[in-house]
DNA sequence: CTTTTCAGTCAACACTTGTACACTAATATT
DNA sequence: AATATTAGTGTACAAGTGTTGACTGAAAAG
């Protein structure tokens, strides 16, 4: 990489950070403007042009960083262990800290679930079928998965997922102001799981 | 009530109405402006002030709109059957064709459970929150909750209730698509619920 | 019938917004 | 060493923003 590009890449990730660091200070990703992302980044406005054709596109890089990570983490803390319950309170616990270091990716992340633009949304859920579906093929290897039809076994990860993710900006939120808040959130989030693990073992059967 | 007091009301209903068909065309709510509400109820800007403070004004009033109509749909819907089966099976199905029936309401809540400003956010919090406490209170009735913790049993409901209210926004940009999406819900959130079902049974036993 | 109230209007303000265009100066290419 | 490329700058503009204060006229209160 040239000295150049090298530069580039800076500013580039300088524009990244800034958008959400403004995220993270309570202002929602759709209302922050481009100008605010330029400035805070040390950087004139129409630079940002030759980064980003619209904040939107940052938005989708971020994503996919946040994305890429994610997944890394998630494939590293999975099956360390053969006991589910184990396995389930070891993943939870490192899931939370994971959001409390990286809080202003996953107030991003949750803001464009549910209210950025289709694009954003779209990519957001792609992002959390993504994780289902490599947790499927994962716990399909476990005794009580594994002559489940894949489709149930599909509504089951999906379930899992969506239940570890309902209660990150709960998470977010109450961290500011309450120090027990991460316990609460794992010790709630592992009894959920614990209910579906009890459940799917009982499916059609 | 008086002529004039009517006729405040008509207006007032018009600005959160525009609100409302706003967010469910251009899709954010903290990005639509008080300027185009106003305009879009056929009113002067500097009216908006005799009716809210801000948009955040007018944003919590409409959640207490929507937070009336679906806890009285719930309430009416539920414990019509002894069976759980017919139970779940006819709630999940009142609940869609509701959403679909208030689409911009549910965009707008989906939008504001982890995007608006803090106050908003507490506020579907707050309302899904009250959700939870009502369906406690109302299975515990039900002969496999009835000698459960009462802490176990919140946590239940809370999964059931995020459970549901998870997928729709998923089931609000499908439709828009595709026919089938709403069956494909109902059948998907039926699924994961008989797993919590399931599971909730096996509890502690 | 006269006076008070007040929902909605109008004009004006000081800003912020996204983006177009021409420019500069450091780097890369020839 | 001469030339081409391009990340970042500076200026400019039209359009939109929230909010102000003084106004109007119909309805309510006296």
């Amino acid at each position: 990489m040239t000295r150049r590009e090298h530069k580039k890449q800076q500013t580039r990730q300088a524009l990244m950070q800034s958008a959400l660091t403004l995220v993270g200070e309570d202002n929602n990703f759709n209302s922050i403007s481009l100008r605010e992302v330029a400035k805070n980044a040390g950087v004139v406005p129409t630079s940002f042009y030759r980064h980003f054709r619209d904040m939107e596109e940052l938005g989708l890089h971020l994503l996919d960083e946040l994305g890429l990570m994610l997944r890394k983490l998630m494939r590293n803390t999975r099956m360390q262990d053969d006991y589910i319950e184990a396995l389930t309170r070891e993943s939870v616990r490192v899931y939370a800290g994971f959001v409390m270091e990286h809080r202003n990716y996953f107030y991003f992340m949750n803001q464009n679930r549910t209210g950025g633009t289709p694009a954003l949304r779209e990519a957001v859920r792609t992002e959390l079928r993504y994780f289902s579906n490599e947790l499927a093929t994962d716990i399909r290897r476990l005794p009580i998965f594994d002559q489940m039809n894949t489709d149930d076994l599909g509504i089951i990860t999906e379930l899992i997922v969506e239940t570890v993710f309902a209660g990150t900006i709960d998470l977010l939120d109450r961290t500011k102001t309450d120090d027990k808040a991460t316990r609460t959130y794992v010790d709630n989030t592992i009894k959920k799981l614990r209910v579906i693990w009890l459940g799917a073992g009982e499916w059609q059967s």
